[in-house]
RNA sequence: UGGGAUGUAGCCAAGUCGGUAAGGCACCAGACUUUGACUCUGGCAUUCCGCAGGUUCGAGUCCUGCCAUCCCAA
């Protein structure tokens, strides 16, 4: 008796692979595509002709109401707090491996899968997620804070291949997406402009404000804190003679945003929240990734308390941003993460 | 209306002995990217260098006048 497994696809490239993947390893496969947000018919009618070119069924899943209620209010709630949400993170633990595992356990699949490069490995009597094989397109960072019965049920069948190895199987197999572009941004946000959505979602405008130096001087203008996210460059009025500033800190409270030099947005510690282990197995010396597309940094965490931990760094990190996740790696493996809420020198 | 200085793209700014407008910031486009950023590549003064004349084959670059701004002296 084959062992049934869900598989989320979107109608892109890197779901269909892994569901054709599936169906070669003898699984017997179920397609369900998400309703999440905005005009999907397109991907559903993709993923709905992968599915059939692969002869298996496809369903539907309409989880609108808890993607706007987990997702995107949040999402906008945070901007307004002054924080820099990162909502692939989110999503995944809410929606993907949230509702949708719920509604695979309950149709009695034995695993869910996805197209995430990621993989599952076996430590010490546990599953931990691990890095891809290969690193360029690494996703793990997103999936660091899935608990251990699930980690236990999922299959990532992309997780050791790379993006032009999966292209190229999706044209060998003649999947009817193997042509489909990658795609990017915020799934919510079709054109990108993640600022007029937060405007229009909490009914804003524009709303200028002073922009600050490190020893509070007003140096210049800024167009509402929330447009504006650390490490940033770009959006002040103007400009300086001697060279481009970026984003230190933003002040919701008094809509300020503080600028400096480049030399000025490394930090040496950070501080999380939301702390979660994966295993118990772990030293101190970890290498922490503050970003989705940075690099893990070799550092010291310590947990300060039920769900939270500080991390310093052997060396300063750039633009560390309150709101994005700090995932802590042993070696390959994920070994536990949170959600930032503070950086120093 | 005594003296001195400056006036080059939105901003800062280089422009030698006159030879056919560096660079930086900002901005725009593209690339990168299942988050926001960062980064990278390209574009960005085709009768134009405060204005008006003049000299010259040719002037931002020399000459004359004017205008504007700043500083000192008042």
């Amino acid at each position: 008796m084959p062992k049934k497994v869900c598989v989320a696809m979107s109608g892109g490239v890197d779901s269909s692979v892994a569901a054709a993947l599936l169906v070669s390893r003898g699984f017997s496969v179920e397609g369900v595509t998400m309703r999440l947000w905005g005009d999907a018919d397109r991907d559903i009618a993709d993923a709905a002709r992968v599915a059939d070119f692969l002869g298996f069924p496809h369903i539907v899943l309409d989880l609108r109401p808890a993607f706007r209620a987990q997702v995107v209010t949040p999402f906008v709630g945070a901007y307004l707090g002054g924080l820099t949400p990162n909502p692939c993170v989110v999503c995944n633990r809410e929606i993907k491996f949230g509702a949708l595992y719920t509604y695979a356990r309950e149709r009695g699949c034995d695993f869910l899968s996805t197209g995430h490069y990621a993989r599952v490995t076996l430590f010490d009597g546990a599953y931990l997620i691990a890095r891809g094989r290969y690193p360029r397109k690494d996703q793990s960072y997103v999936l660091y804070h899935l608990p251990p019965e699930v980690r236990a049920r999922i299959l990532l069948p992309l997780g050791t291949l790379s993006k032009p190895q999966v292209r190229r199987l999706a044209r060998e197999w003649a999947l009817p997406v193997a042509a489909r572009p990658d795609s990017q941004d915020i799934c919510f946000i079709p054109d990108g402009d993640y600022a007029d959505f937060v405007e229009r979602e909490a009914a804003l405008s524009v709303r200028p404000g002073d922009l600050l130096d490190t020893a509070g001087a007003v140096v210049g203008r800024h167009q509402g804190f929330w447009r504006y996210t650390v490490g940033q460059r770009r959006g002040f009025s103007g400009g300086f003679p001697d060279g481009p500033r970026f984003v230190l800190s933003t002040d919701p409270a008094r809509n300020t945003v503080t600028v400096g030099k480049n030399d000025e947005v490394f930090s040496e510690r950070l501080t999380v929240r939301g702390l979660v282990w994966a295993t118990d197995r772990h030293g101190s010396r970890l290498d922490t990734k503050i970003r989705y597309s940075a690099r893990a940094a070799a550092s010291a965490v310590t947990q300060t308390g039920p769900d939270s931990a500080e991390v310093v760094f052997d060396a300063p990190q750039r633009a560390v941003t309150p709101g994005q996740s700090a995932v802590f790696y042993d070696g390959d493996r994920v070994v536990g993460g949170g959600t930032i809420v503070r950086a120093s020198v």
